[in-house]
DNA sequence: TCTGGGGTCCTAGGACCC
DNA sequence: TCTGGGGTCCTAGGACCC
C-alpha cells in the first residue's frame, strides 16, 4: 500500500499505537473460531464494553444493553470480560514495541506513544518501515492488529493513526499537516470536547485546519491554556513530551456508584461508606496509603458538591476515615437537594512501604499498625468469599429501596461488622 | 491604622480522556 | 448516545503574607 509521503522532512516524530476494539480483538487472538466473527465483551456487566470489527459492522455500539444485542443479533457472540487477560496482552504488546523504540509511554491499556527522534538513523530504517515492522511483529506475535501514526507531535500522532482505523499506518509530515486538519472536525482533536468545541463553533472555527490557522493573539485572547497547548501541537510544535514510564503508579484513586436521585440521607452516606470500603480495599491492594480524602456528591443537575479533608496520617483503612467521612458528608449534604451519585477519592498517595519502613518499621504495637493486621485479614475473608463480604455496619442501608440504575448490579453484603 | 500591590498556596469545581 | 466509572490536569477565587 502507498504512503506517499515525504520521510525525509522529519526533524521529529513521535508514533501513536491504537489497538483496534483491543478486548474484542484479545478475544479472537485467544480463541481462533472467534476470527471473523461478531464479538462483543462485556457480559457481567449487562452492557457491551467492547465490540470486534465484524459486530460495528452490523451496527453494535458501546452502550447498548447486552440484552438488546442478543435479540437483535442472536449470532453474535457474547464474552464476559478478563481484564487479567487483556493487561497481559497489554504488556506483551508494548514490549515488542520497546524492542523498536525505547522511549514508550503506556497512555492505556491499549494505546501507547513513542519518541522516534534519531531512530531513522539508528536502525537504518524510514519511518514508514518502523511502523510497518512494529504493526507486523505485533500482528504475528499476538495475533492483533494495531493502528500507527507517526507525525511530528502527539495532537498530529493521534490524528495520524485515527485516520485509517483497523489496521492502518499514517504518516503525516510538516507540509502536509493542513491536508489532513482541512476535513476533520475540531471537536474530533485530541482535547477538544463538547466545551471546547462549542467555544470554537461560537467563534467561527469548525475544522481543524480553522484552529490551526488562527493567531497566537487570537487563541491567547478567547482560550485557556490547554487549548493554546493544542494548537501549537496542530501547528507541529512539540508541547507535550513522550513520558516514559509504566502506567502502575496511581496519583489517586477513586468509586462512585450512581442510583436513581435521592434526598434520603441514611442511603446516601451508606453508599460514601460503601465507596470508601471499595476505594481502600483497592489502595490497599496497592499497598498504598492517602494523604487526602475527597468526597463528592452530584446533584440532580449533574454538579458536583466536593469536600476534602487531609489526613494526619496516610491511610488506607475505613475504620479511620469513616469519622471523617461522615464530618464531610454533614457538611455537602442538604435535605432539599436530591443526589444521583456520591463518591470518594483518595488523593496524595504514597508507598505504605516506603511510610512504614521510614517512620514505624512494620511495628504492629501502634494503631497504624493494628490497623494493618486487622485490615489484612478483613482483605482475605473478602477476596476468598466475596468483596463485600465483611463491610462496615454504616453501609448496610445501600440494600435499601433505591432501584438502581439499569446494567448495575450492586453485590449486596452477606455480613457486615463492627470494626472496633 | 489605612491603602495598595503582589506573590504563593490552597481548594472546589470543571473539562477532558479512555 | 441525554450522561457509567475511573483517571489527570487546569483554573478561579479566597486566604495569607510581605
Amino acid at each position: 500500500m502507498p504512503y506517499p509521503i515525504n520521510i525525509h522532512s522529519f526533524p521529529q516524530a513521535i508514533l501513536h499505537l491504537d489497538a483496534n476494539a483491543f478486548f474484542a480483538s484479545v478475544e479472537q487472538a485467544v480463541n481462533p473460531e472467534l476470527m471473523g466473527k461478531p464479538v462483543v465483551v462485556g457480559k457481567e456487566r449487562g452492557i457491551v464494553t467492547a465490540v470486534s470489527y465484524e459486530g460495528k459492522a452490523l451496527g453494535i455500539k458501546r452502550g447498548m444493553t447486552i440484552r438488546e444485542v442478543q435479540k437483535k443479533f442472536p449470532e453474535v457472540i457474547i464474552l464476559n470480560s478478563d481484564y487479567e487477560k487483556y493487561s497481559l496482552y497489554s504488556i506483551k504488546m508494548f514490549d515488542i514495541l520497546k524492542k523498536f523504540c525505547p522511549i514508550v509511554e503506556e497512555y492505556s491499556i491499549d494505546e501507547a506513544f513513542a519518541d522516534l527522534q534519531g531512530l531513522r538513523g539508528y536502525l537504518h530504517q524510514s519511518y514508514e518501515t518502523i511502523g510497518l515492522n512494529i504493526k507486523e511483529t505485533i500482528k504475528r506475535a499476538l495475533g492483533i492488529k494495531v493502528s500507527i501514526g507517526i507525525s511530528l507531535t502527539k495532537v498530529l500522532a493521534k490524528i495520524a493513526s485515527n485516520y485509517k482505523k483497523p489496521d492502518g499506518l499514517t504518516l503525516i509530515s510538516g507540509r502536509e499537516i493542513h491536508r489532513y486538519l482541512r476535513d476533520l472536525p475540531v471537536s474530533e482533536v485530541w482535547g477538544i470536547g463538547p466545551q471546547r468545541a462549542a467555544l470554537c463553533e461560537k467563534l467561527g472555527i469548525y475544522s481543524a485546519l480553522d484552529l490551526a490557522s488562527a493567531s497566537e493573539e487570537f487563541i491567547r485572547k478567547h482560550f485557556s491554556k490547554p487549548v493554546y497547548e493544542i494548537w501549537l501541537e496542530l501547528r507541529g510544535i512539540q508541547v507535550y513530551p513522550v513520558v516514559a514510564s509504566t502506567k502502575d503508579q496511581y496519583k489517586s484513586l477513586s468509586k462512585a456508584l450512581s442510583f436513581v436521585p435521592t434526598e434520603d440521607k441514611e442511603f446516601l452516606l451508606a453508599q460514601l461508606a460503601f465507596n470508601l470500603e471499595r476505594a481502600c480495599f483497592k489502595a490497599r491492594q496497592y499497598g498504598l496509603l492517602a494523604k487526602r480524602l475527597i468526597v463528592f456528591l452530584k446533584d440532580e443537575e449533574f454538579q458536583t458538591h466536593s469536600f476534602e479533608i487531609k489526613m494526619s496520617l496516610p491511610s488506607a483503612y475505613p475504620k479511620e476515615l469513616l469519622p471523617l467521612l461522615t464530618q464531610a458528608f454533614e457538611r455537602l449534604y442538604k435535605k432539599e437537594v436530591k443526589f444521583r451519585q456520591v463518591g470518594v477519592i483518595l488523593a496524595d498517595l504514597t508507598s505504605k512501604r516506603v511510610f512504614q519502613l521510614s517512620l514505624f518499621k512494620r511495628d504492629h504495637s501502634n494503631s497504624q499498625g493494628c490497623l494493618e493486621t486487622l485490615y489484612r485479614s478483613v482483605d482475605k475473608i473478602n477476596i476468598k468469599y466475596g468483596r463485600t463480604t465483611l463491610v462496615h455496619g454504616v453501609c448496610l442501608p445501600i440494600t435499601k429501596e433505591k432501584p438502581l440504575k439499569k446494567g448495575s448490579s450492586l453485590k449486596i453484603p452477606l455480613l457486615s461488622i463492627n470494626l472496633t
